[in-house]
This record gives C-alpha cells, sequence and structure tokens, in this order.
DNA sequence: CCAAAAGTGTTACCGTTACACCCATGT
DNA sequence: ACATGGGTGTAACGGTAACACTTTTGG
C-alpha cells in the first residue's frame, strides 16, 4: 500500500524538490487446499485499496517505511498487521523504483517476500479488507504488484529447487511427502517419491523423529523435522556462502519499473 | 538514546518525523592487470569522504537519487560522474536500511553492482579524490561499505559460475583464452584449458569471428564475439527464466544492516 | 487378500573432470 | 627443432532419472 499524505496540491516545481518517498510491501506465501482438487496450492494475502489510486483495486499489504524500523523489522511488522501471523521465512525480493508506479507520487518500493507455515496460515485472518488469493493466475492488482507477485513466484519457485525452504511453508513435523506435495504444488510438476526421499536424506539439517502420522488410510509414514537454523526468519547472516544455497542473485532482475 | 551530534539544531522529535533518506550507491568491477603478476585481478573505483561522517575515509561512489531518475539510472549516472566510464552491466545487488548505518541521519541505500570492460577501464579517470583499488583485501571503508562490497563479490563469483556475464569484464571481441583469464581472476582457481572451452562453445551467444589475435608468442587464437542481448546494462526484461540463469535471489541476503 | 502409499535397490544416462594427445606459430 | 599455448579425443567418475521391487498398513 503505497500510501503516502497525498501532497496535497503540491505544484509541479515542489513536488520535484521532494525526494521520492520509501515504501515497504511484503508478498506473502502460504499453502492452502485447493478448493477443486484439496491439494495444496500456493495462496496469497491482498489488502483492498481504500483509497486512490487505484481505490478499489488489491494490493499487496505494506506502508511506509518508519524511522525506527530496519527494513527487514518493517516487512514483519506488516505481515503482522495484515494476516496476524509470523513469518516463517522473511528476505528482501527488490527495490522498486520506477518513475511511474504511482500516479500521484514517486514512490520507492523496497519488496520483501515471505513464506508461512501452512499450519498457522489456517489461522489466518480475513476481513472486508483482507483477503487471499490463489497466487497464481491473480486478477488485475493496483500499481504494478502484478509484475512484483510474478518476480515474487520466480524467486520462490527458483530458490526451491536448490535452497531449503520448503519446510517454511510446512508445520514443525512433516512427512516426506507432504515436502513433496510442497514441491509439485509450488513447482507444478511431478516428482519421483523414490528419487525425492533419498535427495531430501542427503540433505542436512532434515532429522527423523520417532513419530508417524497416524490416521491415513495405509502405510504410516514417518514424522520429520527440520533442523536448519531457525531465525531463517530474519538474520540470514553474514555472507558465507552455503553449500547448498548456490543462489545469486536474480539471473533477471524484474523490469526495472 | 544516542546523541547525534550532527543534524544542526535538529530536536529528536524532528527528526523521528523525518522519512529516511534514500541514496544509490554502486558497486563497479573491472579488470586491471595486477601489478605483480600482470594477470588481470579485480579492481573497484572508491571515493574519498570530504565531510563527515567518516571524512577521509574511503567509501563506494553514490549520491541520493533525485525526483527525475529511475533507480538504474541513477546508479548509472554516478558510474559516469565517479570513472566516466558506462557500464557493460549494471543490476541491482540489495537495499541496506539498518537503522544505524550512518551516525548522523537515518539512510536507506540502494546499492548496485557494476562491470565495465576493461577496454574502457584503461581510460578511467582517477584524481585526488577517485582511485582504484584490489577489491580483495580492502581496507576500512566508511559506513557498512566493507559488507557491501564483500556481498557483491559474493554475487559476481556466484553469478559467474552459472551466467553469461564474464564477457562484461573483456571487450567486443576476445579469446577463449582471455574468457578463462576471467574466471580464473574472479573465482580465484585454475580452470582447465580443454574443459572450459568446451563448455563455452555449448554456450549460446557466444560467437566466433574470422579473426585472430595476432601479436602473440605462439599459435594465434581465434577471436569471439558475445551476441547476447547487449542491453544487459539496462532492462534485465520480463522475468523470462532463461536455462542457463539459475540464479535466485542472494542464498544470503547481506546482513540486515 | 487387495489396494495403495511407504520405502529400498538397481541400472541407464549424462554432464563434468582429468589428462593424453595433436596442431600451429614465434624464436 | 623446440617450446608453448591453442585446440581435440577419450575414458573414469558422480549425480540424477527411471522404474522394478519389497514392506506395511487399512479396509
Amino acid at each position: 500500500m503505497e500510501r503516502v499524505p497525498l501532497v496535497a496540491a503540491a505544484n509541479v516545481s515542489e513536488r520535484l524538490a521532494q525526494p521520492p518517498a520509501l515504501a515497504i510491501s511484503t508478498v506473502i506465501f502460504a499453502l492452502r487446499p485447493s478448493v477443486s482438487s484439496g491439494r495444496p496450492t500456493l495462496w496469497l494475502p491482498l489488502v483492498k485499496r481504500i483509497r486512490e489510486p487505484f481505490k478499489g483495486l488489491w494490493a499487496l499489504p505494506g506502508g511506509p517505511l518508519t524511522q525506527a524500523e530496519s527494513l527487514l523489522d518493517a516487512a514483519a511488522r506488516n505481515l503482522q498487521d495484515t494476516t496476524g501471523l509470523a513469518p516463517s521465512y522473511l528476505e528482501q525480493l527488490y527495490a522498486f523504483g520506477g518513475l511511474h508506479r504511482s500516479p500521484s507520487q514517486r514512490v520507492v518500493s523496497i519488496v520483501y517476500w515471505a513464506l508461512v507455515q501452512s499450519t498457522e496460515a489456517e489461522q489466518a485472518e480475513e476481513s472486508e479488507n483482507v483477503q487471499w488469493f490463489r497466487a497464481d493466475g491473480l486478477q488485475e492488482l493496483a500499481f504494478d504488484h502484478n509484475e512484483i507477485v510474478k518476480y515474487a513466484l520466480w524467486r520462490l519457485r527458483n530458490k526451491m529447487e536448490y535452497g531449503p525452504i520448503a519446510y517454511h511453508l510446512l508445520g514443525e513435523k512433516f512427512t516426506l511427502a507432504q515436502v513433496r506435495e510442497v514441491y509439485e504444488a509450488v513447482l507444478n510438476r511431478s516428482v519421483d517419491p523414490a528419487n525425492f526421499r533419498r535427495q531430501l536424506k542427503q540433505t542436512a539439517g532434515i532429522e527423523p523423529t520417532d513419530e508417524f502420522l497416524q490416521g491415513g488410510k495405509h502405510r504410516p509414514p514417518r514424522l520429520y523435522r527440520y533442523s536448519g537454523t531457525n531465525n531463517h526468519l530474519v538474520k540470514t547472516h553474514l555472507l558465507e556462502q552455503p553449500l547448498l544455497e548456490r543462489a545469486g542473485p536474480p539471473g533477471h532482475p524484474p523490469p526495472t519499473l
């Protein structure tokens, strides 16, 4: 929400003299069962604009950056404000600073993206002005937010292919099949269960528990736990380059809006 | 409640009311022959601070974001301003927004990183207040700029392992051995010439010319040309996820300063 | 006993790595 | 001729993909 104190009837020269406004927005992903198939799919919460510009359209949660907050804190806070949830993973996506992103004023948005555990996501608040939508096939959003979501999705998919982040969409304990479902949902392709299992077991940070998931129709699968630094929420630390995390910035940063 | 000496006579509440300042900085890489070995190594230009804070220390080139510029334009401009050069590659690195990056004022810096062709880099301007330094083993810099450079280096190295960016450090035409030298210089390890050659030839976007580099002591190597979208300088385009560019955001974003 | 998911074993495939070898040129 | 980097051939290695197979549960 690039809401900015409308600068009343500011004349042009005055507007030019002012620095660009700075806002934080967040793309929040969570898994929810699809209405049709019941299988998990990606959803995200949006906020309805209650004033111009783009009044009535849906937009990413966000707000101005206040003096006392770091960028990360600001992102976490507006995640909390809109959904009532705490992120399981939170990372900077990109800074969007095109000249005409907002018709009324020059705004630079620093956008974060977050993953929320599915167990918590069920309790997420909804209201008249906050609703969840399927991440694919979104309607037209305010500002350049369609592009931003598209880019966030690309990042999520890209990262899921090599990084240990799928767990952040699940609860504390999970079966390997559930992890596989996450991959299939996010990457939108089927994955061989046998090979997938082996790859996961090689991956450090994923530990078997003594528990098994009961209540299924078949052989009860073992539950696992993710023991990677749980603070993936906050300080992704000081530039050690981990083995698995190939990473690198977006091969393609998004259009320079 | 730390006392901040600067900011003239601004009282605290006034400072809190102001939005954080927004600045653009750029980490500019170019290859220059090492003084000792003569082999190419990574260098970058820094600017000496002529006022507080950190007066006398070296810092990344940068400045405030003006109303009329996109983020990318601003980065390109201050690259031009400090070195007199045009970037061959330019990409957003990260937005740094920690609370105490600058002692006097809250500043959010959106940092870009750039590659400059070695042919041009030779003509780069130097002066009392602008000098080039070897990218590794830098002295203490102003602000959090040591961290930023460290992160930019990590990104460069990471990207070089899978992306077609080495060419941006060379001239228009180059031998495969020169490309290999770039890899060796940046990644700091030796690369098998035979295998490297084959990998490059598979890579799309690199085309042989009819010319050969004369004047060497041995068999003249063929010259090649990079025909990838040359606008890698500017619009890295609309989110097509290319095959080679695995990419994904920094596995680890830098410390949230 | 049967269906279906959990979990294991095995093999083919493919890209990378290591390194032996030939080619072309200046001295 | 010979030293040296340019350039090609080839075989071992390692990770992934495909898929047959065994195990364990509920019905």
